[in-house]
DNA sequence: GAAAAAATGATTGACGTCTATCATTTCGAC
DNA sequence: GTCGAAATGATAGACGTCAATCATTTTTTC
């Protein structure tokens, strides 16, 4: 016979079935007794509940929400995108994905959404998170209600997610300081750092891990005070111009606004050579490092992380142990390691 | 009413449930009349079957089949240990996964196992391919039984399998080369490259990519002549040795032996810095790397290709459409970005 | 137009779980 | 020992598909 049914830990336990049923649906009214036996029961077995099967006997469909920040922000767009893409394939998972967008940055407008979500038939919610302690209670109210949450992007407070999806800020920093640091080739410099604002958690993260790693091992390049963009691309266009004039060897963005950057990068006279890194490919980025105005893109992979809150809220939803999952590695973009724009390069490999 | 059910198509089409079964599992003996209405209801409806409910009645259990290269090689050792990592999880699914060792780079080897294959039970296979036309009778003939077949890593003749999965190594070349090149931060150089040899596919490929992006974009770097190792770390050793006589300001490793090329680094008197840029991730490797022995590593990431081998199989069982996956990019690693020894940042990152 | 062959319809019992109902047994309180 | 409450057992129909059987109808063939 092969894997154990729920009818087999009854008979092995010595109970019926309903009280079996009971026990691990915890419906209630059973004995202390035979909720003992029926566990021990299922741990001799090593019974595990059928999903598939349950989900056709309740009709069972998901409802996700991503909880993603509103605007015009092209590493969100790609999130979005493929989220689309994946419809027709979740809908035949009897998962439905919807987005919903909150005001970016703003911790009220993520906790009202997670009250509006409160008592719906949500089943997981996937937000880019911020890590504001008044979320908590809106957070406690749908974990109470069995509304499975994990933080993506930008983690949420530690005890009220289930998981946290995203890249480590300060691991990405160091990379990128070994990186520029590298393409130095030995020789002193001044290197730029831009920022969106140094409140928001993963450019401080960032630039924390950036400096360490600039400091310690390349003593030689000399960082320049850090410019606040709020992430507008003029701003950024007007502190890139500025670097330039302070003769910078290279400049680091950690957070968005790259327009403006790769605006100033190809107004300035060809003849300086400036290390130039930056965050998340889209289509302008890629543009400019394929023009070869920018060296580095150092990229989330939004479709990935994507897929993995999927199949992470999917299994917290059915109570199992989480998969094994690589660890996410933020992915490193050269001028020559650029995918194919819309993944032809994959399907075409199919046959048929 | 929600997904439309077989039972539905029946009557939109005017047929009985039967016929209707007949029609969509092609069981024959149906009138072309009969199999056109039933077709045209499917459209219509947009039916889709219920895989889950057909696996469930047909107690269906996939078996999987991983034919990687036999002996000691840590990248395969990886995709092993990843393989048995994900044996309880896939065991849920109803999926099970072994794993069949072959003579590496042995075209008779891994044909003799294809035909062990054939009459077997076998839904899937995942194999190690090589480029040799002697496969494509056994690839056929596994094919014309039903059982779908994929290239990991190293392709199969492109018309025999359904997909491939795997770096594209003409781009990992380039990318070695274009982060080497940035590396030398415009001064000149002169680069050793090794490789197991040439007649493996992704080894040349690797050298062709490095090649071209160096001759284009870094003429100040001479590329002195190929060594081939045939990935014997004794071989690498010398050859690195003899590297360092030259006075190469850098080294590349396109191929396995990197055990040998580590122990001449840390033999090496300390003062000439050479750039050292080598493939995939394994204990040794990545000890060099914290050490600063070597500069980068690019990797392959064997867990994710796996997991991707999986879906990609179950999805082409299933006869689904084959789901939107992100391109598979060689993942660059630097001392700063190494990911956790075993998952423990990934896990810890749970509630309960 | 009769006999053989092919196609169709109708139905049934799995698969493992959920949900519900109802009858029966056990238990505790007094 | 009785009564009410709590716990248990027995069972049945559903979820959507598969696989099989058998009876019936339609088509083909000469």
């Amino acid at each position: 016979m092969g894997t154990p049914t729920l009818s087999d830990v009854a008979r092995a336990a010595g109970v019926s079935y309903a009280t079996a049923d009971r026990v691990v649906n915890s419906r209630g009214n059973v004995a202390a007794k035979s909720i003992e036996k029926v566990n021990a029961a299922v741990a001799a077995l090593g019974y595990v509940r059928n999903v598939a099967a349950a989900n056709l006997s309740k009709r069972r469909i998901y409802r996700f929400v991503f909880l993603l920040p509103a605007g015009p922000n092209a590493f969100f767009a790609r999130m979005r995108a493929h989220l689309s893409l994946m419809a027709d394939h979740l809908a035949q998972d009897n998962i439905r994905a919807e987005v919903q967008e909150i005001a970016a940055f703003s911790a009220s407008g993520l906790e009202q959404a997670l009250r509006d979500l409160h008592g719906t038939d949500c089943d997981g919610i996937a937000a880019v998170g911020l890590h504001s302690r008044d979320l908590e209670p809106a957070l406690a109210a749908l974990r109470d209600q069995g509304t499975q949450i994990v933080g993506l992007v930008s983690d949420l407070p530690r005890d009220h997610r289930a998981a946290y999806i995203g890249i480590d800020n300060v691991m990405a920093g160091r990379t990128a300081a070994r990186l520029l640091g590298m393409a130095h080739g030995g020789n002193p410099g001044r290197v730029q750092v831009l920022a969106g604002s140094l409140d928001a958690g993963d450019h401080a993260d960032r630039f924390a891990g950036f400096s360490e790693v600039i400091a310690r091992d390349f003593p030689a390049i000399e960082i320049l005070p850090l410019i606040e963009t709020r992430d507008q691309a003029s701003k950024v266009h007007d502190a890139a111009m500025l670097a330039t004039r302070l003769a910078a060897t290279a400049i680091y963005n950690v957070g968005a606004g790259n327009s403006g950057l790769i605006r100033a990068l190809s107004e300035r006279p060809g003849d300086g050579r400036c290390i130039c890194i930056i965050h998340e490919l889209v289509d302008h980025s890629r543009r400019a490092l394929e023009a070869g105005l920018i060296d580095l893109i150092i990229d989330q992979r939004p479709d990935v992380e994507i897929n993995r809150a999927l199949t992470l809220l999917r299994a917290l939803c059915d109570g199992r142990p989480l998969p094994p999952m690589p660890e996410l590695v933020p992915t490193i973009y050269v001028r020559d390691n650029l995918p194919g724009q819309d993944m032809t390069s994959f399907f075409e490999g199919q046959a048929q």
